[in-house]
DNA sequence: TCCTTGACGGAGA
DNA sequence: ATCTCCGCCAAGG
């Protein structure tokens, strides 16, 4: 076990991803930022990818600043995150995109 | 060490 | 609204 840099980092972005509230989503760059971490986008991406599939922190909270889902549509993944969005009301038009205005999370 | 690969983002066209 | 083209950061070859 060692604190590395990107560990830290990591740390930071578990913990804010954790603040968002059921119900919102917020942007990979967004969270980003709020953890201290700007121009890191890529990094959150990287990170939540490295999470275990029974993980507590919700991954699927976050989605790119254009609003959609990160995934290929019709993948395993997409569908999975789709979904626990749905669950807690989000709405995702048929063109598979997220209406920040309603439903971004602003701190 | 250099190059490629991503759950990214913003500016242009 | 869609599609490039870069810039960014860390990991893996």
């Amino acid at each position: 076990m060692s604190n590395t840099s990107t560990e830290l980092k990591a740390r930071q972005i578990w913990q804010t991803v954790n603040a968002i509230p059921a119900g919102k989503v917020a942007s990979y760059g967004q969270i980003a930022k709020l953890a201290g971490l700007p121009n890191c986008a890529r990094l959150v991406g990287r990170v939540l990818s490295q999470l275990p599939k029974d993980s507590k922190i919700p991954w699927y909270r976050v989605i790119n600043s254009q609003g959609k889902i990160s995934f290929p549509p019709e993948s395993e993944a997409f569908l999975a995150q789709q979904g626990r969005l749905n669950a807690e009301g989000v709405e995702i038009s048929k063109t598979g995109r997220i209406n920040l205005r309603q439903f971004q999370w602003n701190p």
